[in-house]
RNA sequence: GGUCCGGUAGCUCAGCUGGAUAGAGCAACAGCCUUCUAAGCUGUGGGUCUUGAGUUCGAAUCUCAACCGGAUCACCA
């Protein structure tokens, strides 16, 4: 902004010093004082070597001076309020309007290519609000990366591998009678989950029975036949076993079309999918590698593990003593096939904070594997999505669902603006599209409003609200905005600017022609001098210009007993009220 | 217990690279629909910014300590 380096040459050119920009803080005015931008004085008291005030009034006078932009400025206390000129703000805004890419940097080939992980789903179960808020926060980042300059590579990592897609896969099996997405209508992703819940209470139930029997709990477990089964199928997929793996693709199948959908909805994608089971044996390899460099060591057991004791840190493990790989293992294979595939210099892992010390170790690790990334890698970590009702809990079904949730959203956005009569007039198919928009700019807005890092409620009753601090009040006036404007090309009104500090219509004319058609009322109002009167004249002459300005807010707060008026008004309805006073010879004060 | 993160109005949240009398929305209360979408607008009330100390001309903001709340410290992912 060139009032900043106007600022800068008025301080250098007053005292005769150099000045850094940064000292130069102009912020916006606060709302009780008169002007628009407030300069903070007291880091120039050294230069000037005078008291707040006269170096704010120095300062000032200069600007006015020397700075056609800057109109006039006042002083209170250590605080210099200035006041541009209409017209800067003016030109200010066509600039803004003739750029179609404002406020984005172009990004240029050098520019530095980040690569940003979100979703990162397991194949076992549905996505969740917990998803919601990760994908949403996951697509933005990128976005905002991307206006800033950044090649930006959006991935996701899918953890399709498990004991947990085992046991989905076994109650399928068992008792799925070849259901599948078509037969049963419903969405893949919830068919393998319906399965994986299934399981778990077929597991439960077979726990009881041993109890009931008189074995203990861990007896019980490892007498367990679902367990048994789970493990072994876990144990034929590692073996490669074709009828396993072919279901394994099946299944999987099923769900990423399930997910695929869910991403379409929400408005997310990828511009490169990962998954574990083809990057799980990489972090083996590069585990083993670090233990045979003996940066790793591994125990009697076979099992492998890193010591962090010197980084403050525990011991981790690495690898199991049967040779399986940890999820550890995996983001570290993960890391390096990225980091083969791009030309990454910045690694960004969008994923919950329950898993901040989970990215502390990683980071340590890829840079005690040699990675030169893993020192600078960021987990960028938010807070846990609950409900008014309290927490989700898988164990107590309190999940929400995706999907589910989204319906819900933009159902209830139907029904409202249905309600309202706001869809009358409108086909099914607009209505749809309708209530799509405003439930899911409902969801959005709502939970992207809250600090990432926190913890937040997430409220669907106030997200769809369509009063207050939501993604409806926005779209509903943007839809006014809009309205406003084709109503008035309609008319043949177009904004021009004329002077410098007035925005009127073409059609000024016919506005001084409106102000002398109340001329028996002025008169009266300005010889009798009740408030009341003169409120309610300025109220009749401002619903007046309701056809050409929407600028109307007023407040009365007439009183006939006193004989005191105050008005707000906004500055433009203000200017032109006071043009028409003055046209019937009425003298106003500037601040009413 | 160790580590990390939070604590601002009745509720949900801004403000946190230090700046004026700490802001929104919701809820409550009062007013505004013959004329642009009232899914809106205007106003009123509501605060020891968890507490205590420190740094500073100036602290919600920085430092230290304490107190609350959450996360995490698995051969789960």
């Amino acid at each position: 902004m060139n009032i900043q380096l106007s600022v800068q040459k008025a301080i250098e050119g007053l005292y005769g010093q150099p000045v850094d920009v940064s000292l130069i803080q102009l912020q916006k005015t606060k709302k009780e004082f008169k002007g628009h931008l407030t300069l903070v004085v007291f880091p120039f008291l050294k230069i000037s070597k005078k008291n707040p005030e006269q170096t704010a009034l120095e300062i000032g006078e200069w600007l006015v001076k020397k700075e056609s932009s800057i109109e006039s400025f006042n002083v209170i206390k250590g605080f210099l309020n200035l006041t541009i000129a209409s017209f800067y703000w003016i030109g200010m805004l066509e600039n803004i309007h003739a750029d179609k890419s404002f406020g984005t940097i172009p990004t240029d080939e050098n520019a530095p290519l980040v690569m940003i992980e979100y979703s990162s789903p397991n194949t076992n179960k549905p996505l969740h609000l917990g998803h919601i808020r990760n994908n949403l926060l996951g697509y933005s980042l990128a976005e905002i990366m991307k206006a800033n300059g950044y090649k930006v590579v959006k991935t996701n990592i899918v953890n399709d591998r498990g004991i947990h897609i085992c046991k989905s896969m076994l109650a399928w099996q068992k008792s799925g009678n070849g259901a599948t997405p078509e037969s049963t209508g419903k969405k893949g992703d919830h068919l393998i989950g319906d399965y994986y819940v299934l399981f778990d209470k077929e597991y439960k139930k077979e726990l009881n029975e041993l109890q009931a029997q008189g074995l203990s709990k861990e007896e019980a477990e490892a007498k367990s036949v679902w367990m048994a089964d789970a493990r072994e199928m876990l144990r034929k997929w590692e073996a490669g076993d074709a009828e396993t793996i072919a279901l394994w693709q099946n299944m999987n199948s099923w769900v990423y079309a399930g997910f695929d959908e869910t991403y379409k909805r929400l408005g997310v994608d990828f511009d490169k999918i990962y998954y574990e089971s083809e990057t799980y044996l990489t972090g083996k390899e590069q585990v083993l590698e670090g233990l045979s460099k003996g940066i790793f060591e591994q125990q009697e057991d076979g099992s492998v593990w890193a010591d962090l004791s010197a980084d403050g840190l525990d011991k981790k493990l690495l690898l199991r003593a049967d040779g399986t790989s940890v999820y550890m293992t995996q983001d570290i294979g993960t890391a390096k096939l990225r980091f083969d595939d791009y030309p990454i210099n910045k690694m960004v892992y969008v994923v919950g904070n329950e898993q901040n010390y989970h990215f502390q170790v990683l980071s340590l690790l890829l840079d005690k594997l040699g990675f030169e990334f893993g020192k600078g890698l960021t987990h960028f970590s938010y807070g846990m999505v609950e409900l008014p009702e309290g927490k989700m809990k898988s164990r107590e079904g309190t999940v929400v669902d995706a999907d589910d949730l989204i319906d819900e959203m933009v159902s209830t956005a139907k029904e409202v603006s249905r309600k309202l009569g706001k869809l009358d007039g409108y086909s099914e198919e607009e209505t749809n599209r309708i209530s799509e928009i405003v439930g899911l700019g409902a969801l959005k807005y709502f939970i992207l409003k809250v600090d990432p890092r926190k913890n937040m409620t997430f409220n669907p009753q106030e997200s769809i609200d369509f009063n207050g601090n939501t993604g409806p009040f926005i779209q509903y006036t943007y839809a006014r905005i809009q309205s406003v404007l084709r109503k008035a090309a309609e008319q043949g009104i177009s904004l021009v600017s004329l002077d410098k500090s007035l925005i009127i219509t073409e059609k000024e004319e016919d506005l001084i022609q409106n102000i002398n058609a109340f001329p028996s009322v002025v008169k009266e109002a300005a010889e009798s001098y009740s408030p009341a009167l003169i409120a309610n004249y300025i109220y009749d002459l401002v619903k007046e210009y309701n056809q050409f300005y929407h600028d109307y807010s007023i407040l009365r707060e007439a009183d006939s007993a006193k004989r005191n008026l105050r008005l707000i008004l906004s500055e433009n309805t203000g200017k032109i009220i006071r043009i028409g006073f003055s046209l019937l010879g009425i003298d106003v004060p500037e601040r009413m």
